[in-house]
DNA sequence: ATGATATGCAATCATTTACTTGCAAATATA
DNA sequence: TATATTTGCAAGTAAATGATTGCATATCAT
């Protein structure tokens, strides 16, 4: 269990996007939010094991307790290279826009003005 | 090699996300994509075949060749799962910055006000 | 028709993953 | 101090992942 430990694997697991999502208002210590999973603490420590080791989670000590707190700064890595391709793909969409609405006025011209 | 099939686990890989790379602005065949790559063009193809049940990617068959396009607007679900918390994020380091702005104008409000 | 090219499919394999159960250690609380 | 609570660590397991090699098939060029 020791090998690619990467933002974008990280969030490749469901559970861990929910845990992420348990804590991104506030910290919360591990057994509540094992508590709210099907299963073992043990599966959801883990889980936490692995989200803290690619700095999207950060622990802070609370006496027996262990606060559990989101660093979602580190989803910027995923953010930008999201956001590339969705500035790509919108501004193609707004090119196919515009040409329907050409179209639409001059259903024709492309047809014709070459013959 | 059945189970999970989804968008984050797809852009989980490398090197699927250099594939997505390589053919977001125009499509690609098979073995040009394999050829930007050190492993077997068998492994690459397993690759295409995931970025395609999810979605990612679409085949247009022309002669011999495969033609792998990019669906980048599959990347939707990435893009609204991140932007809530990017947004979440951003905030806070506004407030952040605000807060830090005010301390620096009056430097001891906060300790005085209550003594 | 013949050979080269592009690609898929199947079998196989080493690692990694996601879990589990059991046990130990530290810290609260009665 | 005795006991309950919170959590980590270790060993074990089934399934998924990423890759390889070998063989088959369709299409293109000669």
């Amino acid at each position: 269990m020791e090998a690619r430990r990467d933002v974008f694997q990280a969030i490749a697991d469901p559970t861990r996007r929910a845990i992420i999502g348990m804590i991104a208002e506030q910290p919360v210590n591990v057994n509540a939010i094992a508590a709210q999973f099907e299963v073992s603490r043990q599966a959801i420590s883990l889980h936490l094991k692995i989200l803290t080791e690619c700095g999207l989670l950060s622990i802070k000590q609370q006496g027996r307790e262990r606060l559990c707190e989101a660093r979602l700064d580190k989803l910027n890595e995923v953010h930008e290279w999201v956001q590339q391709y969705h500035q790509l793909w919108t501004s193609r969409l707004k090119a196919l826009k515009g040409f329907l609405e050409e179209e639409a006025k001059q259903p024709t011209i492309h047809k014709k003005s070459k013959k």
